[in-house]
DNA sequence: CATATATATTTCACATATGTACTATTTGTT
DNA sequence: AACAAATAGTACATATGTGAAATATATATG
């Protein structure tokens, strides 16, 4: 449905570009909410489950990831990591472990508990995102990764 | 670029549904901090200015609206719409009046103040937006648009 | 080697988001 | 009219996001 009438406007946006990018939130928002839902069950928030799959597949050889590289591949501020890793480690999920060579920096890995957790959410959450896009078949999903890319790159000059 | 690149992953994203989905997260969080650094220069957030546009735009025959109003349309949990329109009104750039005929409910207008910088800052954003976009023609953004919406058809079953 | 600069994390103040529970008021039903 | 249910706003606890500043440690340069 088009946004005016899921949103209840009374007049139309206008300019098509704001439109576009109000339809990146708006949508954005919806996967958010969906992805907090099904999370919940197992305990987790969205933005924990990326972290425990960025840990996953994208560990070093050091057998975990600092806060830093984290951040960076989550695109959150650096300040934001420590209550996230600190919540986290209340939890048993993830451990700050001594980086090797380097005492400034911790390498966060995953816990047996939170390895265990991971392997049983994860073909589930594949599925729900499956269901989730479901609407758009694979070439317009490719499609539509292009779109988004191509605006990305306004902000990379 | 692709995110994978941008992100600094090391291995790719494995499901194509789940790449897709973190595109739209990534272009939308790129967006809004785009936003957030615009209207700084303005004192403004881009949550606020969202309210703005929607008071000047979709006001009611009472000239203003009603914080449930705003709530939905723009899809802000209700609690979340006291502590916005209490630093708005803090700050002079929106007023709670009485709704007349139901006690319970406050209408949101705005100042002249308010009003004043809304019309200044509008337009700046307007062009903003435009340059933003520029990377993608106006038959993408209404087919970037299309394939959004149906993606959001699947919340609505 | 000493000093300047950069990097990693933490802390703080704040804005925004969620759900839940509460009060006040309105509406609908009997 | 009396009572139940729905609605509007607020308050609270919590999670996440921002920037700025502080501390500790590493690195680069003269």
């Amino acid at each position: 449905m088009a946004l005016n009438q899921e949103l209840g406007l009374r007049e139309g946006i206008k300019v098509l570009e704001h439109e576009a990018v109000l339809n990146i939130y708006y949508t954005a928002s919806c996967l958010k909410k969906a992805a907090a839902e099904f999370f919940q069950q197992f305990g987790l928030t969205d933005v924990q489950f990326n972290v425990m799959m960025l840990l996953a597949y994208q560990s070093g050889p050091k057998g975990g990831l600092s806060q830093a590289q984290l951040s960076d591949m989550m695109l959150v501020n650096r300040a934001n990591i420590t209550s996230l890793i600190d919540r986290m480690e209340k939890v048993g999920l993830v451990v700050r472990t001594d980086a090797a060579g380097d005492r400034r920096s911790n390498i966060i890995k995953m816990t047996t508990r939170g390895r265990r957790l991971f392997i049983k959410v994860e073909p589930l959450y594949a599925g729900r995102v499956k269901e989730i896009m479901a609407g758009i078949g694979r070439a317009e999903q490719k499609r539509l990764i292009v779109l988004l890319e191509k605006i990305r790159e306004s902000f990379s000059e």
